[in-house]
DNA sequence: CTGTCAAACGAATAGATTTCGTTCGTATGA
DNA sequence: TCATACGAACGAAATCTATTCGTTTGACAG
């Protein structure tokens, strides 16, 4: 489950565009088409490379209000905890859920279309469950995401 | 700007996975090859399909741990600020950072090794920077995603 | 040196994308 | 009501790509 250079290179590379073709990687990472083809199909056999999502401009179709919430929760068994995290993600205006450690218990992020919006989502699916305790909201003014590996350039590789 | 129903499902699609074939897509929402092509085409030049990219399982290759900080900032210059942010998700363990409103100014999700790893993040980025006055740090014992449109079938379209 | 193994190569085939001329259906205005 | 204009969908042709597979190369161990 060791990872050279070059499949490094192809990760890096799809990972900003996952919709390079093989010929392009191939030619950017310096292998004909075919043995750039076997890479990227290992590295999707050993689970490396799991998938692949488009991103949508969700401000152009309507979803103009980005926030976090910092959810606690009582001290409840396991299951119910799990139960609740599964319908949380479940929330079609939900875009990431953290369980952590710490103050909180629950890192969400939501896309809504307005404050009314928001409000009714806090009120109808957090407030709505005895296991939260607690939520607190915070307004997104600005938000960007990494599409990038987690390791510089400059960083030693295989 | 407006979407019907069959961008919408064209985008559903993508968003889930964004290496299905034109061909796929246009057998499941129910086109010719052709006319979905022309879809995705005006999507893309309209703004609203904006890219893609591959998920890559960091844990197996080794940034086993995921942290949550919290950070808060001084009250200085908004130059400072944003060359502050710009600076922070240019980290390449910085998997994204969010502007927000309420009791902390940054929430910043991270992927590393280990927490020797997390503490040099930790002390070299942010405890170094003077605009930073106060980092709280969670571990994410769980983080799921959510690739899919912020609307429930039922909800009506176009 | 020699045998083995994994990776890369290149050519051939199968399959997909992309373009474009045409058709269909609808809405608009005479 | 009829004619026209417009946008969307279609189907076929051409181009380009993915994918497979037999062969070659290079590294390493015996």
């Amino acid at each position: 489950m060791d990872i050279d250079r070059t499949d490094f290179a192809i990760l890096r590379l799809l990972m900003k565009n996952a919709w390079l073709s093989n010929k392009e990687i191939a030619a950017a990472v310096g292998l004909a088409p075919s043995s750039c083809h076997e890479r990227i199909k290992s590295l999707r056999a050993r689970g490396i490379l799991k998938s692949a999502h488009a991103e949508v401009n969700l401000e152009a179709i309507g979803f103009a209000l980005a926030a976090v919430l910092f959810v606690q929760l009582g001290k409840l068994e396991d299951h119910v905890v799990d139960e609740f995290l599964r319908s949380t993600a479940a929330v079609p205006e939900v875009r990431g859920v953290s369980l952590v450690s710490g103050r909180f218990d629950l890192i969400v992020h939501v896309a809504v279309r307005d404050m009314e919006h928001l409000k009714e989502i806090i009120s109808k699916h957090f407030n709505r469950h005895a296991v939260v305790t607690r939520v607190e909201t915070s307004v997104v003014f600005n938000h960007e995401t990494q599409h990038a590996m987690p390791l510089s350039d400059s960083d030693a590789f295989a």
